[in-house]
DNA sequence: ATAATTGCAAAGCGTTTGCACCCTG
DNA sequence: CAGGGTGCAAACGCTTTGCAATTAT
C-alpha cells in the first residue's frame, strides 16, 4: 500500500513533476515524520528556520492538488494535512489528542451511488469524518 | 419530522432559550426561505437593511450551538448553514449549483461503531458531505 | 429597571499574493 | 543561463470583539 510514501521524498515529488527543493523535502519530511495532521502553521512553527511560511502554504497546496497530500477539514477555519496512501479512504480522528486513524476499506459507494441516482444526482466524491476518543485519552480525559 | 420547522419561528427560538429579537427572527426566517445552505456573509447581503453582519453571526453560533441550525463546511475558509430537521443525517450537495439534499437515513453507524471498536476508538460522531451534480445542472454544464 | 442584544468599526486569524532575489536543472 | 521557487511583507476575506446605544422582559 501507498507506494513509494516511505521511500525517498525526493522521488516522490519527481514523480509529481515537482522539483525536489530543499523545502518542499523539509515540508514532506515533517509530514512524513508526523502521524497525525499538522496545518501550515504547525509545520512552520517546526520548520521556521528552513521554510517560510508562504512557502509551506505554496508546497501543501502544490501536494494537495497532486493528491500527495490530504485535506482534511474537521477543524473550522484552517486546513489540516496529512500524507497518506493513494487508495481512497477515510479518517478516525480523536477528539482529545488529535491522533488519526487511516479506514482503509470504504463501503460507502454502492450506498451513495444509489441515494444519488433516487435524487438525480450524479456523485462524485464524498467525505467522511468520524471523531470520537481514542484507547488513550480515555482514562485521561 | 423536523417538529416545528415550519412552526413560528418566534416560538422555535423561545424553546431554545433565545429571545425571538427582529433580528434572528429575521435571520432564521432568511434561512427557512432558502432552500439550499447560506453563509453569514450571504445572509447578511440579504437583510442588509435589518440586521448588522456581526449580529449575523453571532445568532448563526447561538443558533448552531443550540441545534436549531446545521453548519456545513463544504467550502474551505467559510461556514454554510442550513436550517434542517432534527434527525441525524447528511447532505447531498451539488457542485454546480449549490442544491442541497437531505439524505434522511444514515446506515453508517453500526459499521463505524464496529470499525471504531477495532482501532479501540469510541466512536461519538461523524460527518458526510456528498457531493456531485444534480439533475438540472447536468445539460447545462 | 435591568440585563440581554445590537451596530459599528477595529482587530484577529489563517491564507494568498506581488515582487525582487536565489537556486535548480 | 533561464525559469521556476522562495522570502518577506503587504493585502485579503471571513470571523470575532469592544463598547456605547438600544431593546426585550
Amino acid at each position: 500500500m501507498a507506494r513509494g510514501s516511505q521511500a525517498s521524498v525526493e522521488g516522490l515529488l519527481a514523480r509529481h513533476g515537482l522539483r525536489p527543493t530543499k523545502q518542499r523535502v523539509a515540508v514532506l519530511r515533517s509530514l512524513a515524520a508526523e502521524p497525525n495532521d499538522a496545518t501550515a502553521q504547525e509545520i512552520h512553527a517546526r520548520l521556521r528556520s528552513t521554510v517560510g511560511l508562504a512557502t509551506v502554504y505554496r508546497t501543501l497546496s502544490l501536494l494537495s492538488e497532486q493528491g500527495v497530500v490530504d485535506a482534511l477539514t474537521h477543524r473550522p477555519g484552517e486546513v489540516c494535512y496529512r500524507l497518506c496512501g493513494d487508495a481512497h479512504h477515510h479518517h478516525l480522528v480523536c477528539r482529545e489528542c488529535h491522533r488519526v486513524v487511516e479506514l482503509e476499506d470504504c463501503e460507502l459507494d454502492p450506498w451513495l451511488l444509489r441515494l444519488g441516482r433516487q435524487h438525480g444526482f450524479t456523485v462524485e466524491a464524498h467525505s467522511l469524518e468520524v471523531t470520537g476518543t481514542c484507547a488513550d485519552c480515555h482514562g485521561s480525559a
